[in-house]
DNA sequence: CGCTAATATATCGGCATGCGATATATCGAT
DNA sequence: ATCGATATATCGCATGCCGATATATTAGCG
């Protein structure tokens, strides 16, 4: 029998999907359906954000001018893709920096029942 | 100038504040004004639950039988002492599970930024 | 050729939940 | 007496993840 990994909760990704994103795009230009399928991939399955999710985000963080997109109609697919902006690159560190307390903070409160954890950056 | 604690962001909390109040409870019995300000007070006053936010919360995991209560009319201040269940403990700890399991993921999928990472056992 | 699945974007309503505001009451300190 | 801290509760608002749905293109297969 397959091996069914249980995705994480939605409430858990709430607040570090923005970061993920931002990440994603820091590293190199992306469209939607690759930054979903990236993200899936290299998290092993478990983190799926539904396209009902990636598109409403992707438009928020632009009209926050964190990124910025372009459409690309060189292929019958259309697709719009998506750089960080100086802003986008200011606010990734920001929240990566914000994530880090916050795990730390967390460490701390729960102190017997997590082990210490890896940083980030 | 007193130093201004700038707190964490209320989507970093939805999924892990439940974890939070069942841990506290787990070391001991406490009623909903000492859990609030105990976790305010152990993340350096940057986690601080409102009031709104600590006493629905508390209904909601009595309603899922996680904790149970009982009122004190000892004083003149009515407290509403909580408790965990055995339910809840296990709850607790599969929770706990799964927030070090997102962290190790998020530490993982920020690290080298988003390179498709070895399936975790 | 027709079928299906994958690719690609978008929007909608439903739902859960953190928060500020508000209400109520007790108690210690000034 | 007045005020701030203690103590619980509820309400409406805003946010944002999700499943469902719509639309269109393209590749693979029989």
């Amino acid at each position: 029998m397959a091996k069914k990994v249980d995705k994480f909760e939605s409430d858990l990704l709430r607040g570090s999907l923005d970061l993920m994103v931002l990440a994603v795009l820091d590293k190199e230009d992306q469209y939607g359906y690759l930054i979903q399928k990236k993200i899936r991939e290299a998290s092993g399955e478990k983190v799926s954000m539904s396209a009902g999710t990636m598109y409403p985000l992707l438009h928020r963080l632009e009209g926050e001018k964190l990124i910025r997109s372009r459409w690309d109609h060189s292929t019958g697919r259309r697709r719009k893709w998506y750089s960080l902006t100086a802003a986008g690159r200011k606010r990734l560190t920001k929240q990566a920096n914000q994530w880090n307390q916050y795990v730390q903070c967390m460490a701390e409160l729960m102190q017997g029942y997590f082990k210490p954890v890896p940083k980030l950056g």
